[in-house]
DNA sequence: GGTGTATACTATGTTATACGAGGTATCGAC
DNA sequence: GTCGATACCTCGTATAACATAGTATACACC
């Protein structure tokens, strides 16, 4: 499905939170991690992937570090932090509230 | 609550389509409408419904008219229009897809 | 008759978000 | 040795929600 642009804003680093929450991951996966967890519902690109991980590394809600043991490219993997935890759990509620108040609003317009 | 202010993005304009397809509303009625309808989860200022009104009326999805007859003050009531219902049908199902990709996106980060 | 409050609408500047589009570099396969 | 997949980086743009400020009327109260 094909989302208004708009509808997104400020839900997408959530799912980056709740995306590393599950598993550590690199950039380029996590784009291909968010499209398979949400059944082909999100698809976010690099260009927005990318310069969010480096605002969540910078607000130390996730920790980057440049696999190079395992892997055949360089690439960063990221993990979740506690403070990350802490932010994705304060995220979620927020969701659920916001989930609440849309629901009643679209319950009411939907019998009127 | 008080929510990331860009967690509403791309929300309110569905808001107000939402209030106006249940009843005709003045802005100034709105903002309190939105507030009682959605359990006081939902504040929305003035600042911001009045230039949305605009924008929708603009667009063709609802329809203002001054209302000199039963009122003391002149006030503008905006009504839904076809178009405008078939906007919010489709913003519902957008809605509701989106909330299916969160959960199950939050829904895996619960107990990883 | 003047003051304050609630109603009601209008207009503008700010912030930051998500994205598109473009760019770099490495590796394996054919 | 060229092509595609992997992997990362960066900048410009549109626009959304909001704060703030402003205008104007009705009414109650002293």
């Amino acid at each position: 499905m094909r989302f208004d642009r708009e509808l997104l804003k400020g839900t997408t680093e959530t799912f980056l939170l709740a995306a590393l929450a599950e598993s550590p991951c690199h950039g380029y996966q996590l784009v291909e991690q968010l499209k398979r967890r949400s059944d082909g519902i999100f698809e976010l690109g690099e260009g927005t992937v990318y310069p969010l991980l480096y605002k969540l590394e910078a607000k130390g809600w996730i920790k980057g570090q440049w696999d190079s043991d395992t892997a055949l490219r360089r690439r960063r993997v990221y993990r979740i932090t506690p403070r990350g935890r802490r932010q994705l759990a304060q995220r979620t509620r927020q969701w659920e509230e916001l989930v609440r108040g849309m629901t009643l609003i679209l319950k009411g317009a939907a019998h009127a």
